[in-house]
DNA sequence: CGACTTCTTGATGTAACTCAATCCCGGTGG
DNA sequence: CCACCGGGATTGAGTTACATCAAGAAGTCG
C-alpha cells in the first residue's frame, strides 16, 4: 500500500450509508490515507488488527478464505464505507476476514486503539455503530438461510439484484467490476455453474451481457427465482 | 406466554457470557417476566419488534424459517443470554427471525424503547453490545462460510463438538435436549442425511449414542473433519 | 390397545462440483 | 505487422453429495 500524497475531504467517511459527523474532527487528527491497486490485499485473514479502514474510493471485497483455493465474499464496501471492523471483538484481535481492493483504490486508516478511544468518549458513535452492526448480523443471516436452502439460480439472481441496487446503472450495465470468479464466491459457488446460469438467465430474458458486465432487463421474473416457490405445492 | 408469578434474582442477565453490571438496576425497574412452554414460539419473524429478551432459565433457539417446511438454526440463546437483539436496526422494527423455546423455561421481557433509553445514556453498556453484535456476526460469517463449502459431515461434526463445548456433558451425554431435526436444521441439512451422518460418526468410534443424546468419544476425529483437507493435495 | 408421531432404511433423482479440452482474445516480441 | 503465447471464457462428460420419496419399524401418548 502506497501512502497517499493528496489530501482528501473527510466528508467522505461514513458507515455504511449513514454519515457520521461526530466522526470527522477525529479523522483530521489520526488519519493515514492509502494508494492501493487492483487485486491488492489490504489485510488478510488471521493478521493482527491494527485498526479500522474507510473507503475514500473504489470498492474493496471483504472475504472468508477456505482451504488454498477457495473463498466467499462477504461484503463489498463502497465509497464512504467502513471495513475492516469485524477485528473488533472481545476474544480476539486477529482479523476474520481479508480485504481486497476490486479495482485502484483510495482508503483512510484508523489505529484501532484511538478508534476505540473515541467509540468509549462518543456514545452517539458507539450506538450508531451498534446497529450498524446489527444491520450487518441481519443481512449476514439472511444469507445463511438463503446458502442453505436457495438454489443457485436463486442465489446468482439475487446477488445480481442486489448488486444493480447498490452500484445503479452505468453504460447500459451494472456499474461495478467483477469478475465472474468473484461473483463465484459472492454467491458460493464454483465459476462454472455460476457460468451456466448466467447463460440461462440471458437465455430467459431475464438478464443481457454488455461486455463483461450485466444488465437486468426482466427484474420481475429475476425476483421470482428468489422465492420460495417449493411452499406452494 | 404466562406471565410469572415466581420472583427471580436479576442476577441472571448477561449479555452472552459477558455480565453487564450496569444493566441490573434497570431491570427491576422494567421487566416482565414469562413461563413459556417446550415448542412454545416466543415471537416469529414479521412480528413487530416490541423488545428484547434475556434468558431466566431453559434454552431458546432462534431460527429463520424458509418456505413453509424448513429452516435454519442461527443460535441457541442460553440461560443468562440475550435473544430478540436481532430486531434492533436501523430500517425496520420486525422481528427478522423467530424464538421458540427448546425446553420449558422463563424469560425476561425489556420494553424496547425503555431499551433504547438506556443503551443512550449508558456509553459502556452501548459499547459491550457492540463488541457482542461485533462477535456473534463473526460467528455468523464463519458458519456461512462453512455452509458454502463443509461437507454435511464436517458440519455435524462442528456442531457437535461446539454443542459439547457449550452446554457441557451430563449423564455421559452432550447436556441439551435437541431433536434430530433440530439438529438438521442446525447444521442446514435435512433430517434423514444428519441421520446417516450420526449413524456414520458412531460406526467410525467418533461419538456414542446415550439414548437420544450424544456423546463425542474422540475429539480429535472429529476436529479432523472440519478441516480443508482439500488444500493439502 | 390403537392412533400418531418419530425413527430407520433403501431406492432414486438431481443440482452442483470436478476435471479436462478447446476456444477466444489481448498482449508481446520478433 | 503478424505469429505466438497465456490466461480467462466456454463447453462437455462424469461423479458425487445430498435431497427427495416412500414405506416399514418402533416408540409414545391418550
Amino acid at each position: 500500500m502506497k501512502i497517499s500524497k493528496k489530501e482528501y475531504p473527510t466528508q467522505n467517511c461514513y458507515v455504511s450509508s449513514n454519515c457520521l459527523p461526530e466522526w470527522l474532527p477525529a479523522i483530521n487528527v489520526n488519519k493515514k490515507i492509502y494508494e492501493v491497486k487492483k487485486g491488492e490485499v489490504i489485510f488478510k485473514e488471521g493478521d493482527e488488527v491494527t485498526g479500522v479502514y474507510f473507503v475514500y474510493d473504489g470498492n474493496i471485497k471483504v472475504h472468508k478464505k477456505w482451504g488454498s483455493d477457495k473463498e466467499l465474499i462477504l461484503r463489498i464496501a463502497t465509497k464512504g464505507g467502513i471495513f475492516g471492523h469485524r477485528g473488533l471483538s472481545s476474544k480476539s484481535n486477529i482479523y476474520p476476514i481479508s480485504a481486497t481492493a476490486l479495482e485502484n483504490a483510495t482508503v483512510c486508516f484508523i489505529d484501532l486503539a484511538f478508534f476505540y478511544t473515541t467509540l468509549k468518549v462518543n456514545l452517539d458513535l458507539a450506538f450508531k455503530l451498534m446497529l450498524f452492526f446489527a444491520d450487518e448480523l441481519q443481512e449476514s443471516e439472511r444469507k445463511m438461510r438463503n446458502l442453505a436452502h436457495m438454489t443457485v439460480k436463486g442465489r446468482v439472481a439475487q446477488a445480481l439484484l442486489q448488486l444493480q441496487e447498490k452500484f445503479g446503472i452505468k453504460d447500459r450495465a451494472i456499474d461495478i467490476i467483477l469478475s465472474r470468479q468473484d461473483l463465484a464466491s459472492y454467491v458460493g459457488a464454483t465459476y462454472e455453474t455460476v457460468f451456466r446460469t448466467i447463460n440461462e438467465l440471458v437465455l430467459e430474458n431475464c438478464i443481457s451481457l454488455v461486455g463483461k458486465s450485466i444488465l437486468i432487463t426482466d427484474n420481475k421474473k429475476l425476483e421470482g427465482f428468489t422465492l420460495q416457490t417449493e411452499s406452494v405445492k
